[in-house]
DNA sequence: TAAAGCTTCGCAAACGTTTTCGTGTTTATA
DNA sequence: TATAAACACGAAAACGTTTGCGAAGCTTTA
């Protein structure tokens, strides 16, 4: 790469000192109005530019916001970043996006390398193994240092920042009295293990409409799948049993498009035999056949809403205490809940 | 937030200069062990970790990648990042992203930006108005400076520098081949308008497997989608003629999906009636009925090849002349195009 | 004609780091 | 005992920028 011009370089060319150079180009009165003009047609000529990393050193602000994600190849969490991006850009921000792949470890070494003067904030949605061991030091840390940050989606009550979460369990109900509403006695949950928070908040709003509706929880339809093993396998004990479910509520939508596809397989009439609504992130469900009645997440504004609260707090805008965003899930009413008739 | 420690003031706090600071915690010998021990505990106490900002200047390298993508809600663009983030971790360096969103005038800013010193390399798909107006000044202005550029999928030959692309000809001829060898004659292809380049190059690849099978080309049967106006009612002409073509081939998976539905809400058989292929990026493939026979795109391989061309560019170990690394789409073939019997 | 004011510019510090080249003190060698 | 080597540290430059302040030289005013 060839070296850029620099304000030296172009003092070294006129003869005169670099700050000289530096007010001509900020057309500073100070400047003579010759010695600017040649200074300005100069620079512009060689294309020059300030360079970022000494401004951002010498403003202790670099404008960017970290984003740290367990995966990107998932519809939910690349429209977080989409939302993320587009108020960043708007507020003269730049994101830097970096992935945990699920890992703890990940996870930390991505937050060392960020915090270390490269952004001015912190967005983080925690990877499955942090949820699993509960250690956070590494959030308390930035914490104790009033480093911005902002949690979003999987977070933990323990940790004293901005939050950005969904209304899971308000999704969940809504989801699960649409089901009692259309009929259905035997709604089954296919959910994550228990250490998702996610998925735990979403079991409540299940069992909550259910309590709520009078209807006895069955334990035994509440099934709980492991992603590192084979999701076909696991999700066909739900339906490929004597006396089958006959609904469904999937905590997301591959789980949700999995047992619709599992249940035509098996010659089951969706919605009459079996209808299912999955937390949908992506267009998976508009596609199925039926497409699927999904609990929209609404990720690009969770994204918005994230970012804006970091931005607040990085530019002292924000009230003290942390603030909680709540989104509120809204149900999509497709076929695999809706007869036909 | 709080001010980090810095080597002045643990400096300041022995009464040591900042030297001697910097050597002690690099464990070299010119410092005594005594002074080199009681300043790495107190570093260590307070967590010193050396600003990345300042490494940055001085070492005139960010071990940052810029990424600049049309949009990434898009399943594709994802899994390219992916492959990109993955390698880059690999490699030690960091990812910036930045959205386009298909606009010219922010794939330039955006450019301008990153390249001020905010990164050592940049990878870039093509906003769909860049390669409208085919306008390349950026492009050019960075590779006369000898900058670091990856040029992927959405490229243009003009534009002299290291890319990574699809066989997008070999896939269209792979998947029109497919077609023709299961019986069918009437191939339509959905596309999207010219300029957008993979589009005529499948295009390419379509006519071409039509032509070596002798079967004549009709262009009545080629439909061009415009992306901005609504979809469902452009792919609806497709089908919805009094002479429907027997097999459809689509540049995308939405188009492909959408003719799908299209196709069944008119009651005909897939594949019997109707074969459906689409170039695809994501899981809807998967999860249609019938499942869509589809062009793989690997994405992620891509995004690799695209970050290791830049790496190997940046710490100058790749060759003067450019590299164009093509990758072979597979066709994956599904319920679309399989009959039952 | 001296004081005051204005114009035009340079110096130097600051951001935080690394590294080369001294320099002064102590210890070992001839 | 003079000299060389070894040791322990500091000064300063470099990366590229901004900005307050001081200082010339010139012009105006009393």
């Amino acid at each position: 790469m060839k070296p850029r011009i620099t304000l030296k370089k172009i003092a070294r060319e006129f003869g005169v000192s670099i700050s000289t150079v530096s007010k001509a180009l900020k057309d500073s009165h100070e400047i003579s109005e010759e010695t600017r003009g040649k200074i300005k047609a100069f620079a512009d000529f060689y294309n020059y530019k300030p360079n970022n990393l000494a401004l951002q050193l010498r403003n202790q602000k670099t404008s960017v916001i970290g984003v740290i994600i367990p995966e990107i190849v998932h519809h939910f969490f690349s429209t977080v970043i989409n939302g993320i991006e587009k108020y960043a850009t708007e507020k003269g921000y730049n994101v830097m996006v970096c992935l945990s792949n699920e890992s703890y470890e990940k996870e930390v070494s991505n937050m060392s390398v960020l915090t270390n003067g490269s952004v001015d904030g912190l967005i983080v949605s925690m990877a499955r193994e942090t949820q699993q061991n509960q250690n956070f030091k590494h959030f308390e840390a930035l914490i104790s240092d009033d480093f911005p940050l902002v949690l979003f989606d999987r977070i933990n009550d323990d940790i004293q920042c901005d939050k950005v979460i969904i209304d899971d369990i308000g999704g969940a109900f809504k989801a699960t009295n649409h089901l009692i509403e259309i009929g259905k006695k035997r709604i089954a949950l296919i959910t994550t293990l228990d250490f998702i928070s996610v998925g735990s908040l979403r079991r409540e709003g299940y069992l909550k409409a259910l309590t709520n509706q009078g209807i006895k929880v069955d334990e035994s339809l509440i099934y709980k799948i492991d992603d590192e093993k084979d999701l076909y396998e696991q999700i066909e004990r739900v339906i490929n049993v004597a006396n089958p479910p006959d609904a469904i509520l999937a905590v997301n939508e591959i789980y949700a498009a999995i047992a619709l596809k599992t249940a035509k397989g098996k010659g089951l009439n969706i919605p009459k035999d079996i209808a299912i609504i999955g937390f949908t992130s992506g267009l998976i469900s508009e596609f199925t056949y039926p497409p699927l009645t999904s609990v929209e997440q609404h990720g690009s504004l969770m994204g918005k809403q994230a970012a804006e609260l970091l931005i607040n707090r990085i530019e002292n805008l924000a009230p003290a205490d942390y603030q909680k965003v709540v989104i509120s899930p809204t149900l999509k009413i497709r076929k695999s809940t809706l007869s036909a008739n």
